[in-house]
RNA sequence: GUCGCCUUCGUCUAUCGGUUAGGACCCAAGGUUUUCAUCCUUGUAAGAGGAGUUCGAUUCUCCUAGGCGAUACCA
């Protein structure tokens, strides 16, 4: 068994690219098959190395490895040529020299008539030779119906007369895709294809390919679309679709993995799933026929509960790339482990917890403006906080704990009233875990020099 | 226009003819908590519409509507 992710790297991989290789690539896995990536870059005009090292950068962020490949299209050349050279030669196929113009006057000519806009088979029987300006057309079936039983969408069927003789080669001799698919599809024994459903216009017209060329018809699954919130297909305009940009926002690979498998597919009333998990109860079966609309929430939602539930080591891994990022240095301060630890409850995602450790390891320059007017209005418990702080012998969260209720007591007030002016003298912004384990990580003198600051802060 | 595919809470989904139509996200309320967050409890909310088939349809069939896709010398 042999599945495959086709991208064209015509641009990054995107959300619904990711999907379709996580669904291939979790199948070829759970029948200990093999995955193939093949870079389907025979649109040399679109077709850009920046693409194609994008599309690498993202199977290998979200951990999509591969069996083979990656192989590109481009290096077979000869080998499609051969192809359409057969086709020719046994009469399948024939050259056609209408132009451009002649062709969409067709287009518009039957559309205005309400006719499907078709090649009309003009040059069909012309028997024309080869001339550099003439393509090669493929003599598709003129009756009959074609029917596929799709693993997912079950039986489809699309009559011959509703597809024209498509172009296998253009003008300047590169094969099109559906001649190129169904090439290296046969030629690298790929047996079960798993793409998305707007390829289902072409699969008929690549059914007729793999019979006119006698091989065997793989298993096709054909995946339902993702649609942005609006219903519509998902795009730029809905924000980010750029795999890689989720990466950037904080996301965690198997947050986005989890997110994805879940979106057209499903295992009873399981929303959380390992890769383990996804490779060994993943089945073709159970994938949905309808579109499903992307949810940010949910992703979000995912996210936290890896980062909630990760060990701080594996966040610390991810979390690198982020600091290097912002060159945030956390060799001078807390363990960044216990920082970690004490930021995961409170982190939607990894750049949520970036912002929240800096307050470890920079100063900064400004308490927020609104808070600190509210919060140190009354200067009477910081400075009684103070007083007590450093009459401490041991800077542990625990004896902080006391202290504070100590200076409560003693006034008269409740927790929040030096909590909370607490919390933002250390953080600047009011964003903040447990107060005493803060302080402690923080350290006794960074901690008496900020609540200084807001001692002295003016109103 | 034509052809194809699709249609359960706002969103992701369960249901393989008989259920008070279940779960998750979101939202709301309450509890725990030193704010927030976490955690716990509860709540709101769905079978596009119409015909059949059947003792019984969300589930099977047909029609309509709507959505998406394809109609390229893109993939």
């Amino acid at each position: 068994m042999k599945s495959r992710f086709a991208p064209s790297p015509t641009g990054c991989l995107h959300i619904g690219g990711a999907r379709t290789a996580l669904f291939a690539w979790a199948w070829a896995k759970k029948q200990k098959g093999s995955f193939v990536l093949r870079i389907e870059d025979t649109d040399v005009e679109r077709s850009t190395q920046k693409s194609v090292d994008a599309i690498l950068d993202g199977m290998n962020w979200l951990g999509l490895d591969y069996d083979e490949g990656p192989f590109y299209q481009t290096q077979h050349f000869e080998r499609y040529k051969a192809v359409i050279r057969q086709l020719l030669d046994e009469g399948k196929s024939y050259y056609c020299e209408c132009s451009k113009e002649r062709l969409s006057n067709l287009r518009e000519e039957l559309i205005a008539k309400g006719e499907k806009a078709m090649y009309d088979g003009c040059c069909r029987n012309k028997g024309l030779s080869f001339d550099h300006h003439k393509v090669v057309r493929f003599k598709n079936p003129t009756n009959g119906v074609v029917v596929f039983n799709d693993a997912v969408k079950g039986k489809i069927s699309i009559a011959n007369k509703e597809l024209d003789d498509l172009i296998i080669a253009r003008t300047d001799g590169m094969p099109t895709y559906n001649l190129t698919v169904v090439v290296d599809d046969h030629d690298m024994g790929i047996t079960h294809v798993i793409r998305g459903d707007d390829h289902i216009n072409n699969t008929p017209r690549q059914i007729n390919l793999y019979q006119a060329l006698n091989w065997n018809l793989p298993e096709f699954s054909h995946l339902p679309m993702i649609l942005g919130s609006d219903g519509a297909r998902l795009s730029k305009r809905h924000g980010a679709v750029s795999v890689m940009a989720y990466r950037d926002a904080g996301f965690l690979p198997e947050a986005l993995l989890n997110y994805l498998v879940r979106l057209g597919w499903s295992h009873g009333d399981k929303e959380v799933f390992s890769l383990d998990e996804i490779v060994s109860l993943f089945d073709l079966k159970d994938i949905n026929k309808a579109p499903a609309s992307f949810n940010e929430e949910k992703l979000l939602w995912l996210n936290q509960e890896y980062i909630k539930n990760a060990t701080p080591e594996y966040l610390i891994k991810h979390l690198e790339w982020y600091l290097n990022n912002q060159e945030i240095s956390t060799h001078n301060g807390p363990a960044l482990v216990l920082v970690v630890e004490s930021l995961q409850q409170r982190s939607k995602t990894l750049l949520e917890m970036v912002e929240g450790l800096k307050m470890f390891y920079q100063d900064f320059d400004v308490f927020d403006e609104e808070l600190a007017n509210k919060q140190f209005q009354d200067k009477v418990p910081l400075k009684a906080l103070v007083k007590k702080l450093k009459q401490l012998d041991t800077w542990k969260s625990d004896e902080i704990k006391i202290i504070i209720k100590q200076v409560c007591d003693e006034l008269g007030i409740g927790f929040g009233k030096v909590g909370q002016p607490f919390r933002l003298a250390l953080s600047g912004n009011g964003n903040a875990g447990n107060i005493d384990t803060v302080a402690e990580l923080i350290g006794e003198e960074t901690t008496l020099k900020r609540l200084d600051r807001a001692i002295k802060y003016e109103c």
